[in-house]
DNA sequence: CCCTTGTTGAACAGTGGTGTACGAGTTACT
DNA sequence: AGTAACTCGTACACCACTGTTCAACAAGGG
């Protein structure tokens, strides 16, 4: 999926799976420094002809859609180490440890293909993500420790935006890297919190 | 401030200042639908030849850069009619609901000032209603209304975010825009609460 | 070892934008 | 009424990027 699979009967040479990798991991990082970033930027940072990569992505919209399918693949991954059951509060702090990093480097990248893709495309995209997510909430949900007179979309779209906020903050020099984390988690739990309820310290 | 003001002895025509005020406005609207309109499009839009936008401006960054300095302006000047006296919460609430939609119809607008303006620039142009919502916040803060364990810059980061997140909401048809201000508040409100004390119902 | 698959740079056409120049026409101020 | 300020369209030079073609060369796979 991440690939063009455009019908391929015998698999790729060796070569050409290098080049693949290669421009994948370079398009990720070239778009997530400059989401306008161009095609031959792109190739060069890859060690590759602008040519070979239009063999292999037939132009730059699909190039930044398996960018960002990569992208999201490799965090999904990623994620999967982290422990969800247990305390629904603590499950959350150790999701937003493990995944505020990711979300705020793949920043840029997000901007890019949002320019560039339909917004359906990049939900698409996103749904392997966001079901983890959304699993965690609804149960905090329906444990009665999280909110409930607000959706759970908001509250999803609540605990993005704040990640984002930290992005926001470090880039004008007002929050100290390693302080990030746990300012993320201290909004979100307050902005989950139920009215009435106590905010957890 | 909103008009470049380089060293003009005398005042311009009349006929200069109605262009000048249909070339920002149609700025504002455009960029406000299109972070990357061209100047073209904005000229047209504004009922006036490319050429005269020139004669006005010398590029396009110096027109994103007073488009949006004009819309701030103007949003500053409608927020001075919020009530900011009385109860923190309250005023807070006041200052959201009037203030969500201007923010959220400038979102674009200020991607656009973004990709071609310093960021210093940005901070310089925002400096009137950041001041405003500054000063609220901090005397919740100092009146222990509001949470005290995190910093000033990054609750009005959070407040900020979290009105990204109902347009977000919303644009995905998730949210239904008239519920949009309460949803913030509460979600706001809960977030700043300090620890240990009871999110407002 | 040979053939297919990939890779490469150079070159080209096309697009869409920016900013400038010019000359003729129009509109406001005094 | 006259002059300076303003506007307009066309045209131009320029640039950066996209996507394609070509012909020569390199490398993997059976």
């Amino acid at each position: 999926m991440t690939v063009p699979t455009s019908g391929r009967s015998s698999a790729r040479r060796a070569d050409a799976q290098r080049s693949i990798a290669a421009i994948l991991e370079a398009a990720v990082n070239a778009l997530s420094r400059n989401p306008d970033a161009s095609v031959s930027e792109i190739a060069k940072a890859a060690g590759v002809g602008r040519v070979t990569l239009y063999g292999h992505f037939p132009n730059r919209a699909d190039l930044v859609e398996a960018a960002l399918a990569h992208a999201i693949e490799q965090g999904h991954a990623a994620l999967d180490a982290v422990d969800l059951t247990g305390d629904t509060r603590q499950a959350l702090t150790r999701l937003i440890d493990s995944s505020w990093l990711l979300v705020n480097q793949s920043r840029s990248l997000l901007l890019a293909a949002q320019t560039v893709l339909p917004p359906s495309r990049i939900r698409d995209l996103h749904a392997g993500p966001v079901e983890r997510v959304e699993g965690l909430v609804k149960r905090g949900q329906d444990d009665g420790v999280f909110r409930s007179d607000l959706s759970t979309s908001w509250l999803i779209g609540v605990m993005h935006n704040v990640m984002h906020t930290a992005a926001d903050e470090i880039n004008a020099g007002r929050l100290d890297p390693d302080q990030a984390a746990g300012f993320i988690t201290a909004t979100v739990l307050a902005a989950f919190t139920p009215p009435g309820r106590r905010v957890p310290t």
